[in-house]
Parts: C-alpha cells; sequence; structure tokens
DNA sequence: CATGCTGCTGTACGATCGTTCAACAACGTA
DNA sequence: TACGTTGTTGAACGATCGTACAGCAGCATG
C-alpha cells in the first residue's frame, strides 16, 4: 500500500505520443521477424508483442502493408545509419575509413542469423509490394553512395602519388575498376550471406581480410595507371 | 461430332498415375511461387495453377509442408543436377570444366529473378520449417562436392607441373586456399544475386571473367607452393 | 472536481486459410 | 457389358487472417 490513502488502481494502458507508439510498433514487427519468419507478420502477432490490442495498429497505420513498410525503412536505415557512423568515427585516411566500413559490416549487429532472417522475408515481399520497392530504392540509394564514395577515396589517392594531373575524368572509372567495384560489393554480401548461413565456416575476421585484399588490388591496378 | 455416334462426352478429369500427378502439383507450386511468391503458397492457388480441385493436394501429399518441400528438393536437384551436366560435358581440363561451371552458372535458368524470387521465399522458410532445412542439407551437399571437387583438380594441376611429389598432404590445404576457395563461393553467389538484383548493371560474361580471374590467381599462389 | 480530447480496447465481420471426407467417376479387367 | 479399384471432386469444418468501429479511459486542462 503505498502513498496514504490514495487508490494505487493501475491503469489498464499507458497513452503515449503517436510518434513513440509507432516506433515500438515498428520494433515489434521486427522483433516478431526475428523470432517467427514470416509467419510473425500477422496483426495479432505483432500486436501481442508490442503489448497492446489489436485494433491499435490500425490506429497509427492505415493498414498492415505500410507497418511492414515502415518496419522495412527503419531496418534499412539502422544498417546504413550505423555503417555511415562507422566510417565518420574512423581516421581520415580513405584506407583507415574502408576498414572501418567492412569491420562494421562483419560485426554485430549486422553479421546475425536473425538479422538476414529479417532481410530474407523482406526480399520475399519485394517483387510483389510497390511499397516495399520505394523504400529499397530509397535507401539502397545511401548504400551505394557511401560505398563509391570511399572506392573513389582510395582510387584517387592510389593514383595521386604517381601523376599529379589526371588523365582522364575520375568520374568515368576505366570499365575494369568499374567491374572491381561490382565484384567487392558482390564479394561483401556473399561473404556475409555464407558466415550467416555457416557461422562456423570462417571467422569475421578473415572475411574482411578478403575484402582488404580485393581492395588492395584494385588500388594498385588503379595505381598502374 | 467425331467418330460416328459414339458419345463424345468429354470425361471431367483424366485420371493420371501417382508419380505423374505428384510431379505436375510440384511444378505448378513452383510456378506458383514465381507468380505470386509467398502468397502463392496456398493449397488453392497451387491447385487451381494444376488444374485439379482443391482436395486432390491431400491426397498426394499428407500435407502443405510437404508439398513445399518436395518443390525445394526438386529445385534445389535441378540446380546441382543442371550445373553437374554442363561440367561433365565441358573438355576434360579442369580449366574447361570450371569455366563451364561458370557460365552454367550465369545462364539461364539459373540466372533469372524469378528464379530468385522462389528461393527467397524458400530461405525465408528455412529457419523454421525441419523439413526445409533437412532437404537444404541434404543438396547443399552436392553443389559444394561439385565445386570443391573442381579446385582441387584445378590446384592439384597447377602445383603439378613444379613438384612431382607433394609436400604435404593434399587434404590440408593451406588456410589461405581455403579462404580463397570460400572467398570464390561468396563472389559466385554474390554476383549472381547482384545480377538477379540489377540485371542491368553488368553482363554474366564479366561475371564469369571476374570469377575466373579469382580463380587464376587461385592457382598462381598455389603454384607457388 | 468536472470536462474534452484522443489514444486505446476488444468485439464483430467477412474472407481465406489447411484439412477432412463422403460421394463420384475414369478406366483396367473379367 | 458389368464390376472393382482408386484417382479425383467439392462441400463443409474450424481456425485465423486484416480491418472496422463503437465505446472505454488516461490524462491534460480549466
Amino acid at each position: 500500500m503505498k502513498s496514504g490513502g490514495v487508490r494505487a488502481r493501475k491503469p489498464r494502458f499507458e497513452r503515449q505520443l503517436p510518434q513513440q507508439r509507432r516506433q515500438a510498433l515498428i520494433e515489434a514487427t521486427i522483433e516478431c521477424l526475428k523470432r517467427y519468419g514470416h509467419e510473425g507478420l500477422s496483426i495479432r502477432t505483432i500486436s501481442a508483442q508490442a503489448g497492446v490490442s489489436v485494433g491499435l495498429i490500425n490506429h497509427h497505420f492505415p493498414n498492415k502493408n505500410q507497418l511492414i513498410a515502415a518496419a522495412y525503412r527503419h531496418f534499412n536505415s539502422e544498417l546504413v545509419g550505423g555503417l555511415q557512423a562507422a566510417v565518420e568515427r574512423a581516421a581520415d585516411s580513405p584506407r583507415a575509413r574502408m576498414r572501418a566500413f567492412l569491420e562494421a559490416s562483419f560485426c554485430p549487429p549486422n553479421l546475425d542469423q536473425d538479422v538476414l532472417a529479417v532481410w530474407v522475408v523482406f526480399w520475399g515481399l519485394y517483387r510483389h509490394s510497390r511499397l516495399i520497392q520505394r523504400v529499397q530504392r530509397a535507401t539502397y540509394r545511401g548504400y551505394v553512395r557511401l560505398l563509391r564514395g570511399m572506392l573513389t577515396e582510395l582510387l584517387a589517392q592510389a593514383r595521386a602519388p604517381q601523376r599529379r594531373r589526371p588523365r582522364r575524368s575520375s568520374r568515368a572509372a576505366r570499365p575494369d575498376l568499374r567491374l572491381a567495384a561490382i565484384g567487392l560489393t558482390a564479394l561483401l554480401d556473399g561473404l556475409w550471406l555464407e558466415w550467416c548461413l555457416e557461422p562456423g565456416a570462417f571467422r569475421p575476421a578473415e572475411a574482411v581480410a578478403l575484402c582488404e585484399a580485393w581492395v588492395e588490388s584494385l588500388c594498385r591496378r588503379a595505381a598502374r595507371s
């Protein structure tokens, strides 16, 4: 019994600001995806996870698909934001920034079997949901920009010591460099996928080493003009 | 009117052997996955696609999950079988066999957006279905054996010209070779994924070239003992 | 303490899901 | 032609889905 004679009746629910509640529902959605996969994507499962009633979701989101799209947007921007923060936290050298990027890619919370499971469910929705496609395009752009920015930094530095004035516009990368960039992305994604599927096969540091070796050979080729 | 006075009444359905019907249902399942994604995985959608009634599926399969697992098994073995056939069709040189493997990997019917969509749905089921996990383990083994076989062939040939008798057991590959094999798988899968997501980004032949360059540098390192 | 706004609850509804099963009918066989 | 086997149909069942909505109740305000 507390605070004198005042009735200590516990409220049956707590009102929250729409913004906070929306965020909680988004996080509950992702948690359900981690736990139950595609079957976790039901209004009742999500509302139970969030500790609210079934009706609340449609009070904050026009329909289920909008909630899922919002969760996808959140999940994407968490990834890109985390990588970007890691890069900005690193030293100023282009090589150190690339290393920070790679290490963040092969670290929790990104390197996680549950996280892969969530991605896979979202990818499964991609083909048949315009909402998901829109979110994908919007966030993937940030990822590509981040990675491409680091690569051009690196290549500019690799070329610089040899000749002061560039022979061509630096925007038009030579075809093998374009291919090498494509290969780096593929290697990165492939290693990430492989580790999540079979975490015992290799250590994260080894994945970083493989990617760095690729980048290094790329720089050597660039230096050879 | 045909064949004289005999009633030409069209039968309402055609009886088929269980084996044939099962196969037809499996193919209808995959077709539904290509068309409708995860939402295509319903008894009614699949039976409509196969042109049969809703009850027939449970006559040939104990339940829906068993049908899906059978479809997954079929899909997997089609992939591995196709790759294996391409390898065996190739010339006898290890390098030619590897090239055939890579070219088959970056060709229809494997290199297809619809096919990726089907894979993604299956992967989404993986975590929460023991049936799918069992099928995955059984078929993935064949894929790994095929790829590893070609790599050991290649490396054995690369080492042979230099020293006749191997210094160590050829089974215990040196750590960087093991890593390189992991990297090749990642590069292969990553490029495949990337192409399916964005078919315009590069040509299949370029993907083959990237993988072959990786294999070549791997052979060079092996030759250096 | 009374009032109003609105976040929130929870029942209800129609649609669709996987599965069951009794009846039907195609087709080999006698 | 009649029969028996069995592949096949399709209605029906209970469960669960997403959504709607009328009313409850938390909390700031006066």
